[in-house]
Order: structure tokens, then sequence, then C-alpha cells
DNA sequence: CAATTAAAGCGAAGATCATTGCTTTAGTTG
DNA sequence: CAACTAAAGCAATGATCTTCGCTTTAATTG
């Protein structure tokens, strides 16, 4: 939550009912009550005034989005190096799955998909891109044969989220066989 | 939307109700008023009491769940019987993928991921199912190596459907690319 | 066709949310 | 450190939603 500079007044004051506010819906999402959350809720609960709230986000859509991308990019995971594409992205994946899986996580998700009209890239994919891409150019440096990072997205990454999302059972056995999938394919 | 057999009074009332209420949502999510959909909207459009709504379906997202539901799996389509399993595949993908970016129907796809808490199978991908089952026991039938439905559904289906819901591009193209990649694997 | 009873309609009361003008606080700038 | 001003707090208002008790309609049953 390292005060990203919002806009015009980054001092103190702003980034303090920022980050009070991000918590609070934080909190909220963590019990449950993903759906019952209103904008004077996360006020009361940040000790903020629900006005500030309206003011600066508008909607609750705008803001539970903008919490969600914050929470769903803040990176974390080490990408594995296990000398081998197989052994990393199968790795990943379960970290990948373990991560989306969680409760908190899985709502931030689905958070994503209400308010979204225009087609724009979201920074969550475009991490995972990247990280594909480190393994992958691992893996063609050592000379073996690699799918496409698009072709990671699509059929390990993609499948995971779309069930998450759609609330179907995911574990990672389930991720093991995406891998093995992309695999097959290359 | 041929009467459904609810529950205890199928009569003509609560059947003529039901289908008030469910084209005014239909109506209401064609206008691209997903978002600011309450149930006195919906009640005010079907000419029914919020009352009704509230005691039938309690909440809004229950509503539009069953509703999604409803729309969604509304089958239609015919399969594409092309006599190769790969001409079969494309066809198909080009009808759903068709199919999911209206926008009436990406509406209804987001509205699923809402309410949804438990882990529990949607008919909508049961149907998928079924579908890419009729296709890939023909081909195999013709003695052509074909993939499991599992696969179909993991790599044709849910990138494609994992695009829509999060506001990513997809297109005919994508889909053919899509069926390209399964039959890699196969 | 009369009795029964789900389920819808109606209206009012209570709660919650959203908006707006004004005041106060506290970064920022010279 | 004093003037300036972006942003938060506050309070009142109007709009909207939700719930509840009661009445009315009409499908079902004998």
């Amino acid at each position: 939550m390292s005060t990203t500079t919002p806009a015009r007044r980054p001092g103190g004051r702003s980034a303090k009912v920022r980050d009070a506010v991000y918590t609070a819906v934080g909190q909220l999402m963590g019990e449950g009550k993903a759906d019952r959350i209103t904008i004077p809720l996360v006020a009361n609960r940040a000790g903020v005034n629900p006005t500030s709230i309206y003011r600066r986000w508008g909607d609750l859509d705008t803001l539970l989005e903008e919490v969600a991308v914050a929470a769903l990019t803040k990176d974390g995971d080490e990408l594995p190096d296990t000398g081998s594409l197989r052994g990393d992205l199968s790795a990943w994946a379960r970290i990948v799955v373990d991560d989306i899986t969680q409760p908190r996580r899985t709502r931030y998700l689905r958070a994503m998909t209400s308010a979204r009209d225009e087609v724009h890239t979201c920074p969550c994919w475009e991490q995972r891109r990247t990280q594909a891409k480190v393994m992958l150019d691992r893996a063609r440096a050592r000379g073996e044969r690699a799918p496409t990072e698009q072709q990671v997205l699509d059929h390990v990454i993609a499948p995971m989220y779309h069930h998450v999302v759609f609330g179907l059972s995911v574990d990672r056995e389930y991720a093991g066989q995406l891998v093995h999938d992309v695999l097959a394919m290359a």
C-alpha cells in the first residue's frame, strides 16, 4: 500500500483516507459481506465521512474496481525456477490457484467483472503475462520447446480464473492438468 | 419461457407475473442499464407490484441469477456437422463467440458471477459440455483423434467466457486460435 | 359451483442511500 | 510563517429502497 501518488495533493491526509478506505473495503470483503457492501458502510468502517468517498470515487463500483486491481496486482509471489518449463509452470499454476481461491481474492475477482464496460486491459493479466514470459524465455534459452505467452494465458490462467469466477471447483490437480495440456500443444 | 412449473400454484397468474418480470429484466439488461437495475425499477417495467418481487425472489441478485441462467441455457443453436472435427469445433466456437459477445448476454454472464457463493454446477456449462460431447463422439466414430470434453471446455469455452467477463477483446479469429490449440493437444 | 388458500396488490412507515452548500482542516507555495 | 487552496468534515434534504400488515384476486379442490 505504498503511497501511489494519485494526483494533486499526495500529502498525508489524502493518502490516509485512501488507505483507510482501502483497508475498510478489504476487511468487509474478508468478512464475506461482498454483496452487502455500500458506501456508507465502508465510510463508517474506515472512520471517514461518506461524502469524501462519494466525491472521490463517485460510486461503489469505481471504488471496488480500484481496490480490486490494487489488491490483485500486489505481486509478491516469487517466480519458481525449477530448471524445467514443466516444473516452473506447475509450481506457478499452484501458486496462482492458491492465490485466487482465497475467498477474499475470489470476491475481488468477481467485483472486477461488475463495473466493466469497455474493453480495457487490466494490470492483472499484464502481470501474469510478464510472469509467463520470464519462465518461457528461460525455457527457450535452455532449448526447450515452449508454448507462446498467449497460449499460457489462454489455456492455464484463463480456465482457472473462469472456474473461480463462476463458482466451479478448482484445485491444484486441475491446475496441473492444464499445464500438462498446454505443454502438449507446444 | 415454457411454464416450468415452479411450485405450488403454477396456474396462469404466477406464471404471468414471472414472465413479465423476466422480460422486464431482459429489456433493462438490453438497454445497458445492467448496473442501475433495482427491484422497484423492474417491478415498474413489468407492471407488477415491487412487493411481489421482494416476496418471491428476496433480493435482486437472486432474481438476476435466475433470469440469467434461464436466458443463457435457452439453447437454440443448431450444432454444426461439417464432416470434420476441426470444422465442427470452428463453426461451434464462432457460434458461441457471436452469442456471448452480444451486450445483453455479456451482462447476463457478469450478473451470474455476482451472487454465487458455494460451488454449484451451472446448467450453462453442462449444456456446453453436452454439445461438445456430440461433436467429439461423431469425430471418434469417424476415427479422428479427439481431445476430451473437459479439454474442449477448458481450452475453448473457458478462455472465451473469461475474456468476455473481464472485458477483454474476443472475436472469431481468437476463437479459431483456441480451436487450433486444442486440436494440437489431442 | 362453493370453499379454500396461494399469491398478488396496496399503502404506509421506517430505513438507507445519495446529493449539495457550507465550514473546517491541513498540505503546498512563495 | 503567512496566504492559498485542495480535500475532508458536517448537517440537512430529498430520493429511493425495503419491510409489513392487511385486502383482494384467482387457481385449486371437493
